[in-house]
DNA sequence: AGAAATGTTAACTTATAAGTGAACTCATTA
DNA sequence: TAATGAGTTCACTTATAAGTTAACATTTCT
């Protein structure tokens, strides 16, 4: 089982409301869940990746949780700020 | 030479403020002659694309040419009235 | 060449992503 | 069981992407 279907699960128990419209917001969210997981894969805290990003850990969180949409040069510079680098592809 | 080559030459001998500080918002530009390219091999125009998105010709110029930044539903949007998928990857 | 279709740009408005601070939860640890 | 660190959420502000109109430019026709 993936790592977003892992988290997923974990929502749906947690939230009423989200195993219900998900679908619509899926491909913003599971951006989130990505980055969570480059995130923590780089093994620094929202703290430390906020700083990074001269923003502030609730930008992270909302990010990581609630976003309904990103801009691309975020996703950018929340990757290289964590030695990644986006791909954007149309097939 | 690829077509994003070509068409940066174009761009640098028809507008001199474009060869010195394309490097900054290189992703984002390449992401424009991306869209433009996607549409083009589609075979429609920038109004009947925009028909489709429900806006206006002059934001899809936009977009293709001038886009500081895009937002991933914009992207999303974009590519999928063209029958196209959007891939994101952090790599 | 002139006309029609297509694309570009500028100026302005509207919608919304991102920045910010504060209050909260939850887990760990001293 | 305080205290500390990590993460979440809310309310508000600021920055900016996207919508819109209109004028202009460019390309592609006959």
């Amino acid at each position: 089982m993936s790592d977003v279907q892992k988290y997923i699960d974990k929502r749906k128990k947690q939230d009423k409301n989200f195993s219900l419209n998900f679908e619509e917001g899926y491909q913003a969210f599971k951006i989130g869940v990505m980055l969570k997981e480059a995130r923590e894969n780089a093994g620094i805290t929202q703290e430390e990746l906020a700083t990074r990003l001269s923003t502030k850990k609730s930008a992270i969180s909302r990010i990581e949780n609630h976003a309904e949409d990103v801009k691309l040069s975020t996703l950018e510079k929340f990757a290289s700020s964590l030695g990644k680098s986006l791909e954007v592809r149309i097939f």
